[in-house]
DNA sequence: TGTACATCAGTGAACGCGCGTTCACTGATGTAC
DNA sequence: TGTACATCAGTGAACGCGCGTTCACTGATGTAC
């Protein structure tokens, strides 16, 4: 077995059960033996939980991050002033999460999740190092975003961001639940496409509706 | 002592230790030596970890569902169908969460840190024990809602309502870490009172604006 | 071509540690007669 | 009023368990001469 086979298995039983679990509630036993490897591999290969669960997030955000960036150069190579419309905006980064999670083969919904979890459970290690490595790419994306409503002061635009991301990571992160009441509910079933169809144009809402 | 001091103690504890690391991050060794009592005294006083995390939720709970159900019945002593707008409906919710949390004396961000965690955290015990306890008032609360929002579909209204809880869950529970951000990037400092006044607008504006 | 050695993915078993929980016990207070 | 008993909040020490990590080892493959 070529060493890809047995990192990829791990790094697919992790994404999968932290995603369900959260990261202290999912034990290495857990995930090799979902993986069907060795517990030791993960030690092996990684050196630690922490670093498995960096790595985690490093096989989303690293093409996510290049990709993100490849868009926003062909958007500047006309003009050094790119301005992006924040509809624009929005779908272009869902899209590219689409993208990436169908690459993987991993549900975008486990992503989300994850996106959650790095802001909701204590995991300082975490934070730091998606700053790191993702910070670069994450600030042009928002310096863009600003740019593309003038209308608002800082103070406010930094608030109906957090309310955005909120709204975005929640709902996108408790999709199966969701779904899964409004099937129980209203006898209708729902994709993770039409959520986001959905969600743009009320994000659009909530980011340009006019200041108090 | 008397027992209330020591059951206090240690929900007090709780609460903040809970809010601040999570459940599972949380050992009963971390609360009772906060909370400078025995080891064995939260599984004489409450039985179990688990029956712990509830008793945390309850207390802050009740009170909240008592004062909401006194509110919607002083509304509709005027007639049996009654009709509060969104925003009246909104700015009640909130007040009546800050008089609770002032009551017993803790900060409202921990609360709402804590209902974040109880929906992103895996404590399904948990989520049957707030429903069963406290289902009534929140479906109630949830029709009037909807009913101030007749524009929508009930699919509509649905998604809404789940853009906006994560929204609200999301900034409030991590207050304390946007407080910082606005202090170090705009100089400014900001209470809760103050975010819940620029949430409430840009929530109505999320809610009630056009399907599309 | 053959032999010796190095590299490296992977393994099985054990390590110490912190966890939630249990249990026999204490000591103060209240109750019955 | 005095004595025996019951109740109950609280305690100290130990329990077994699952955890992340470590370590000596294996066996296949590649490399040097």
């Amino acid at each position: 077995m070529a060493q890809q086979d047995t990192v990829e298995k791990i790094l697919h039983a992790a994404t999968l059960l932290f995603s369900e679990r959260g990261f202290s509630e999912t034990s290495l036993r857990t995930i090799t033996g979902m993986a069907e490897v060795n517990l030791a591999a993960v030690n092996y290969h990684f050196g630690s939980k922490k670093a498995l669960i960096q790595a985690v997030f490093a096989r989303f955000l690293r093409p996510l991050g290049e990709k993100i960036d490849l868009r926003l150069d062909a958007a500047s190579a006309n003009g050094p002033d790119v301005s992006l419309d924040t509809e624009t905006l929005l779908e272009m980064l869902f899209e590219e999460i689409l993208a990436v999670t169908e690459e993987l083969g991993e549900d975008p919904q486990r992503f989300m999740r994850l996106l959650g979890l790095a802001y909701t459970q204590t995991q300082e290690h975490l934070r730091h190092y998606i700053v790191e490595h993702f910070g670069e790419t994450y600030h042009r994306f928002i310096a863009l975003l600003e740019k593309s409503l003038p209308q608002h002061t800082p103070i406010q635009f930094y608030w109906r961001l957090y309310f955005m991301m909120g709204a975005a990571v929640f709902t996108l992160s408790s999709f199966e639940a969701i779904r899964s009441i409004l099937n129980a509910d209203y006898e209708q079933d729902t994709t993770m496409v039409e959520a986001i169809d959905m969600m743009v144009p009320s994000m659009v809402g909530l980011l340009s509706s006019p200041d108090d």
